[in-house]
This record gives structure tokens, sequence and C-alpha cells, in this order.
DNA sequence: AACTTTCGCAACCGCACGGAT
DNA sequence: TATCCGTGCGGTTGCGAAAGT
């Protein structure tokens, strides 16, 4: 019953990308900008289905996508964030620009969720003990000083080296050359989604020719950090997230600790929540 | 060293939604 | 209004790498 997926149709290739398929549809959206993604595979000759080429750009692809190690304070931003909307994660990582919503949703499912996990049994485990590992967890989740714990000393923000796939090292290396060309073009503000660096590609200018999606351009993640601040929106949550973690932590000081989760939705629910739900996503 | 188990992540699947016709 | 089409999203799967035995 009803159309049989795209990707089953005869002729279309599953499986991981190969180096020389990225840089044909790297390329090619180069030329035309992202979109249309039907035309893809027939203008290409790729033998893949349109969504797996969208799917393969947004995730993997598209300029300034920061790959490799979630920092402690990206890892208290998710956290917050998935206890606020849930496992919305195009919502979540609207607010985590360099981070696709594929990425984050594995880092919770591999990581956080077993993280929260242990430290929800750590506490009810050490009722009394001012729950000890919750504070770890936030102090290094948001670059403070715990309160009751000084082997922390201090911001632990510093980011690790991003690790990339070899294929996409592969496509650097590939796309060296002609990648070399014309003078820099601004960035398009609707694709500031896009502003971050993959530091794989290095610095590429090229015009889209359809005349919709304008133009847009890679940039290194040196460059990127210069010259494009942190957008409003983000300071305004990461200066929240800031205070209320303040205000958690004096209230831990006075009282029995409650689970993790179940202390920050009573927090939130108590005066904070609004403030965020009207923030407006980085698009 | 060989085998098994676990983990991490890229990719896929199916559904939902909105715009065009 | 109904249908089609393109796209976005969240859940799940499968495979390679790492860890364990």
């Amino acid at each position: 019953m009803g159309r049989p997926p795209c990707c089953d149709k005869v002729g279309i290739k599953k499986g991981p990308w190969t180096p020389e398929e990225d840089i044909v549809l790297v390329s090619y959206i180069q030329q035309h900008g992202p979109g249309n993604w039907r035309a893809v595979p027939t203008n290409t000759g790729l033998l893949r289905c349109s969504k797996s080429c969208r799917l393969r750009w947004t995730n993997y692809l598209r300029p300034g996508i920061k790959r490799g190690n979630f920092t402690p304070h990206e890892e208290g931003m998710i956290i917050h964030l998935q206890a606020l909307l849930g496992n919305k994660w195009a919502a979540i990582a609207s607010y985590l620009p360099q981070r696709t919503d594929n990425d984050i949703k594995n880092y919770w499912n591999t990581h956080l969720k077993k993280k929260i996990k242990k430290l929800q049994s750590e506490s009810e485990s050490q009722m009394g003990s001012n729950s000890k590992a919750y504070h770890q967890f936030m102090s290094k989740s948001y670059g403070e000083k715990s309160t009751t714990d000084n082997s922390n000393s201090g911001l632990v923000l510093s980011e690790n080296s991003s690790v990339y796939a070899s294929s996409a090292e592969n496509i650097s290396r590939l796309l060296e050359g002609w990648m070399r060309s014309s003078s820099p073009i601004k960035l398009d503000n609707n694709n500031m989604s896009s502003v971050n660096a993959n530091r794989d590609f290095g610095k590429i200018s090229t015009e889209c020719t359809n005349g919709n999606s304008g133009s847009f351009e890679y940039y290194r993640a040196d460059q990127i950090e210069n010259e494009f601040p942190i957008s409003n929106e983000l300071e305004c949550i990461l200066s929240f997230d800031h205070s209320l973690n303040e205000q958690k932590l004096r209230m831990d000081n006075n009282n029995p600790p409650l689970s993790f989760l179940e202390k920050w939705m009573l927090d939130e629910s108590a005066s904070q929540v609004e403030g965020v739900m009207e923030l407006s996503p980085i698009y």
C-alpha cells in the first residue's frame, strides 16, 4: 500500500558515503545551493535518493558543523534544553548552531542519558551528602567553581580538539586546488546556522547560480570565531543558565538534594521557564 | 592472538507537515 | 477540497572500532 520509500528504488545505493560521492554532492551544492533535493541525484548522477543527499549534506558536509567532543558547557546546554523541550532535537540544535540534531541526539542517547542516570542514582544513594556528584557535574557543565568540591578549580570550557571522519579529510585533500578561487562573498543571513566552520574545507568562495539561496562561503573555524561573535540569543540563554546555576547552588546549600532533573524542573517551573521559552531559536 | 561483547555514530526509515496545483 | 511533492523530524538500525575475556 502506498508508495515505496524513495530509497527502495532499484539502483539506489545505500550505506556509507564515499569521498568521491561527497565531492560530487558538495560541488553540486556549491553551484546550485542547498535545496531542491529531488533534483540532486538526477543532476549529479549520484546513485542516492534525494533524502540521503539532504541528510548527508545537513549532518555531515554542511559548512559550520563542529564535530568531535562536546564541551562540558554544551553538555549542560543540551541537558537543560532537553529537560525543557523534550526530545526536540532540531529545536535543541537551533541553540547549538555548530551541532546537528543528529549529533545531539546521538550524544544524548550514548552519553548523557547514562550520565544523568548515574548521577541520579548516586544522588539518591548519597542522600544527605549534599549531592556531591550533582555539584561536580553542574560545575563542569557550567564552568563554575563548585561550592562543594574544590578539586575542580574553575573553568572547564576549553574545547577538545575536534575529530573529523577520514572521509571529510579525504574530501578536503581532493578538493584542494579546485576550490581555491574567487574573492570572499558575504554570508547569507538565512544561513547563519552554517556560519561556523568546518576546518577540513578550508576557505572556499562560491556563488550559487540559481539566485534563490544567495551565496555562501566556507570559512575556517578560526576566522569564523573571530568574525562572527556569539549570537544575542545564545548569549541570553548562556547568561540565563549561569544565573540559574548560581541560584541552584545557593538553594543546594540550604536544602536536602532532590534528584538532578527533579530539582531543575522545580526551579524552572517556579520562575524561569517563560524567560527561556521566549527566546527565539537561532536559524 | 583470537574471539566475543559493547559502544559510538552515520545512515536509514517512516511519519508529519506545509505549499503547490 | 483533495492530492501530490518536497522537506523536516525523531526513532531505530547496522556496521566498524574499541574494549573485554
